[in-house]
Formats: C-alpha cells, structure tokens, sequence
DNA sequence: AGCACA
C-alpha cells in the first residue's frame, strides 16, 4: 500500500493515488440460515488427483456415468470442505438482547433424542384413540397422551428406547391423519420423558 | 410455534 500512495497515475492533470486501509473489511455477514461452511476452491489440485485416479480406477474411456474433471475432482477436497467449518462468531453489538431466543432456538432445533415424543399441528378434532391406532403399531410403544389446553391438541408418545421413538417420529413426520385438518403432525423429541405409572 | 403428567 505504501509503495503506491501518492504515486502519481494521471500525468495530465497531475493527480495522484490515495490509499488508506478500509475501516472494515467488505465480506458480506453471513446470514444465519446460508451455514457455517467456508467453501474453498482448491481447483488448481485438480490435475494431480485426476492423473492419480485415471492411473489406478479409470478404464480409459469416457465414462458416461463420470461427470468430467473439476467438479467431483477429489475426496480430498472434499474432506477439507468439513474441516474449514467456520465458528459461529457471536457479535457483541449486534446479538445482545437476541443472543437468547437464538439460543433458545439452537436448542430446541438440535433437540436432544428422547423415549418420548412431542406431537403438534394436530386437527381439533384428533383423538387419543385415532393416534394411538397409528402409533401403537410401531414397536417399544408404551403410553399415548393427549393433552388440549385451550388450544389445538398436542400428544405425547412414549417408547421403550430412543432408536423406536426416533423411527415414529422419522416415519410419521408430516405425516396425515383422517383428522388433521392443517397439513401433517409435527414430531419431534419431548423436552422431558414421559413419566412412566 | 405450540411440551403434560407427577
């Protein structure tokens, strides 16, 4: 920077070059939701690998299933992908007050696995029995509660093991019932277990 | 987005 500041580059009119370090850099903030993901692109390995891997796996001719070169040019591209995950930096200025539903949210998202289920985004009119009818065939079921308070109906399932719950909830999700009158059940993990009798 | 029962 130095070397070029005040150099002149217009001989005409004599002016000269001004240059002085930006007082913040010009990458955009990551939005929340575009990931943590740095992508690198280390294209310029690509020749090596592809010599590499015509010398040992490739037949010789053109392989139809085998998109050409660069873009799946190599697993170690790929491996350094998952390695650069850039850390969640949390801005002091900006993430004070919304710092907790943020993490609240994080939380939730990443809900820890569980025996028992929650279920929302029930119809008004769901009933235990209609539930229990579906859910009471998987195996490891042990117990289904309704609950309505005021509101829309929710339900809580409880299995023997985590793996069973997680298949009802993986297997159900977004799943119908003759009752639901507002698209698909929500499942996900109950923040606590079912308390067993 | 909404999470009770003891």
């Amino acid at each position: 920077m130095h070397a070029l500041n005040g150099v002149k580059f217009d001989p005409q009119a004599g002016s000269v070059l001004h240059i002085e370090l930006a007082r913040s850099n010009s990458t955009r903030k990551r939005k929340p939701g575009s990931g943590p993901y740095v992508v690198i692109d280390n294209r310029t390995k690509a020749s090596t690998n592809d010599n590499t891997r015509e010398a040992s796996t490739d037949d010789g001719d053109s392989d139809p299933e085998e998109p050409a070169g660069d873009d799946n040019a190599d697993s170690s591209n790929n491996d350094e992908l998952q390695t650069v995950k850039s850390d969640t930096v949390l801005d002091p200025e900006h993430s004070v007050p919304a710092a907790n539903e943020q993490l609240e949210r994080t939380i939730n998202e990443g809900a820890q696995p569980c025996s028992t289920l929650f279920i929302a985004n029930l119809g008004p009119n769901c009933t235990e029995y209609e539930l229990k009818e579906v859910i009471s065939k998987y195996p490891g079921f042990n117990m289904l509660k309704i609950r309505a308070k005021g509101g829309m109906p929710v339900a809580f399932a409880d299995f023997e093991e985590i793996e069973q719950a997680t298949k009802v909830m993986t297997d159900l999700q977004s799943s119908l019932l003759p009752s639901s009158d507002r698209g698909g059940m929500h499942i996900e993990y109950a923040r606590s277990k079912m308390r067993k009798h």
